[in-house]
DNA sequence: TAACTGTACTAACACAAATAATACACCAAG
DNA sequence: CTTGGTGTATTATTTGTGTTAGTACAGTTA
């Protein structure tokens, strides 16, 4: 069983949900550089899907840096994820610094958004399932 | 000239553009309660599209409360918007606390997000345009 | 009456996602 | 060297959705 799942019943492609769950996995060290991931054929028998589409996902994974394949021996992680997390770390810095200007731009106050962001701080790691 | 705009090189449908183009003006105030919105065949021809997509992305903001119609007179905003600006005020401060959150679950430092705050919060006013 | 308005309907087209079915080259193990 | 797994490529088909096109009808207003 694999740590890659998708949602069929979503309205996201399917090969982009592909995209964004080994992307994540990678990142957050679920899987380890150089570990093996499971076949196109394999994956695609599990989460019932057809095989180019896990081939079309796996094609713009490797297109990204984020994983390598190995012609008859299968798809890897990428050895080194340095350059990966930095610009992961980057984009959620972007995210939150353009979530509190556009607070901020709609009038909300200063004290209502350090209220909510001391929040979010104290609230950590008890909701990651949202 | 109205002030609703889409982008066709977009992947987003051009019905979605519209809906959220009207629901951002009305929502900031540049489109008064009770204001008169474009014909369906006036913002189909200056827009260029078909009169078919503004129908559909009328009939959905009629149907979020954002606007409404009159048979034979046309389109208005809606007469009371302050549960639309209540929500849209609630989102906002969602998406930053969830922007903030995942940035601390990945492992940012909580002085790193402050800081990250701070820029947010002295840049706004000048990059509405982004 | 005329010229607007919203609304409804059917048909056709365009595009992307996904499936289906092969086929071929590579690699490792027996 | 054969076998069974692997990645990869190709073509065709299906499906869903967005968009356009054209027409029609009823309400409103000058």
């Amino acid at each position: 069983m694999s740590r890659i799942y998708v949602d069929l019943r979503s309205r996201t492609p399917i090969f982009e949900q592909i995209i964004s769950s080994v992307r994540d996995l990678v990142i957050r060290g679920l899987l380890a550089p150089d570990e093996h991931l499971p076949s196109v054929r394999a994956l695609a028998a599990e989460l019932a899907i057809n095989p180019n589409t896990i081939q079309k996902a796996y094609a713009e994974l490797e297109r990204q840096g984020v994983i390598y394949s190995l012609a008859g021996r299968g798809n890897f992680v990428a050895s080194d994820i340095s350059a990966l997390q930095a610009s992961h770390r980057a984009e959620l810095l972007k995210a939150a610094e353009a979530a509190i200007s556009a607070a901020a731009e709609y009038g909300i106050t200063e004290d209502e958004i350090h209220e909510t962001v001391k929040q979010a701080l104290t609230t950590k790691g008890g909701n990651a399932h949202d």
